[in-house]
DNA sequence: CCCATAGTGTACCATTTGGTATAAAAAGGA
DNA sequence: TCCTTTTTATACCAAATGGTACACTATGGG
């Protein structure tokens, strides 16, 4: 029952049609006519639904990392931090070579060129990676506590080492590279020793 | 015995201090005043002796690969696989978190934000990284050829694998990894099976 | 039926973008 | 000395940027 004209257009599908042109273009690249042509809405009620902008990448971001990137999240429950990697790796391609996605990953091409304005959404996006890394890393402290992962393990070393290939796959995926051949690069960086099952 | 008024700016220096600006910003995130203030020159000056800034960037890319990136090229010339990939690492390691440098590659940070107009940079870009990528893995048939890699190793696979740790490493150093933090990255990748002596 | 409320569309704003016209200035050659 | 050549400095350009004022329109409540 809210009073006045009603919204002629989908929050939801606006926002989502923003994510795809902010993960093509990054955060810069994306200019007000590209979103507004995309999301099928003009200036003004983009800024009266969602702000600004940057309000509406944020809120974007958050989108992405519930949905998009929810692989994550979905990875660490599985039983062994070897499967945990497993995982993390075939969801990681997926996502960065998705058909039916711009290729690579959001969170990595989102803010690359930044002028000081708007340095406050690289170190968002900076913050968002960091997050996902943290909590692999509290997954792998878990499986050495278990002893699953060896006593001698460095969880913060694991949890680094799988987030610096995932983001080197992202940026393969941005300049080209295939889902197989993302999938040669996990199945190498499977045999480190500290994740093998031995 | 030029005729006409000297130029009265180093080209040699003002294009390292274009690079510098370059790699912070990225080619889109560096404006006209960005360079200009920074190469201590004026815009027609710049016009004049680079072309435009497209053509800045290129050269300044042609630099970055004689110079900051000529690890890559050092690296190939040690006698084993593995000390090809050793070197590689420490380089880049280097590179991406040298204290007088901005952190994070400039291949990679370079043009991330795109409109289709500049869409040849990126391709430049994905081009020069993939120029890297095939020096290691010819490389690596060497090795292969020599006995040095085993026989049913993939040199393909492995450059993909090491261009990706070198990449996400690039990504992990504009987030703010410290050199130590990557030196271990780099002691894990080493673990691939296929790299070590055995 | 009218009014308050909220969304839409157009047209605008100042600022910044990459790029240039133009004139003054500094050098060598005749 | 004067003339050609090249660089410098200022001032400008059209286009694009993010953001907004304002009039209009559609809805529900009284």
């Amino acid at each position: 029952m809210p009073v006045g004209r009603p919204r002629a257009f989908d929050l939801e599908q606006a926002l989502e049609r923003a994510l795809v042109v902010f993960w093509r273009r990054g955060y810069e690249g994306a200019s007000l006519p590209d979103l507004t042509k995309a999301m099928g809405i003009n200036r003004p009620s983009l800024y009266a639904a969602f702000g600004n902008k940057e309000a509406l990448f944020r809120k974007v971001i958050e989108r992405y990392a519930a949905g998009h990137a929810s692989y994550i999240r979905k990875a660490l429950k599985a039983p062994t931090a070897r499967q945990v990697v497993e995982r993390l790796f075939r969801g990681a391609v997926e996502l960065l070579t998705g058909p039916h996605n711009p290729p690579g990953c959001l969170l990595v091409h989102g803010a690359l060129a930044c002028n000081e304005e708007t340095d406050s959404v690289r170190r968002e996006l900076v913050a968002q990676r960091a997050a996902g890394e943290s909590a692999v890393r509290e997954r792998f402290q878990r499986a050495k506590a278990e002893g699953d992962l060896s006593a001698d393990s460095s969880p913060a070393d694991l949890a680094r080492f799988v987030a610096t290939i995932i983001q080197g796959m992202a940026v393969q995926a941005a300049g080209g590279a295939s889902r197989k051949e993302l999938r040669r690069v996990a199945k190498l960086a499977l045999q480190v020793d500290l994740l093998t099952d031995r």
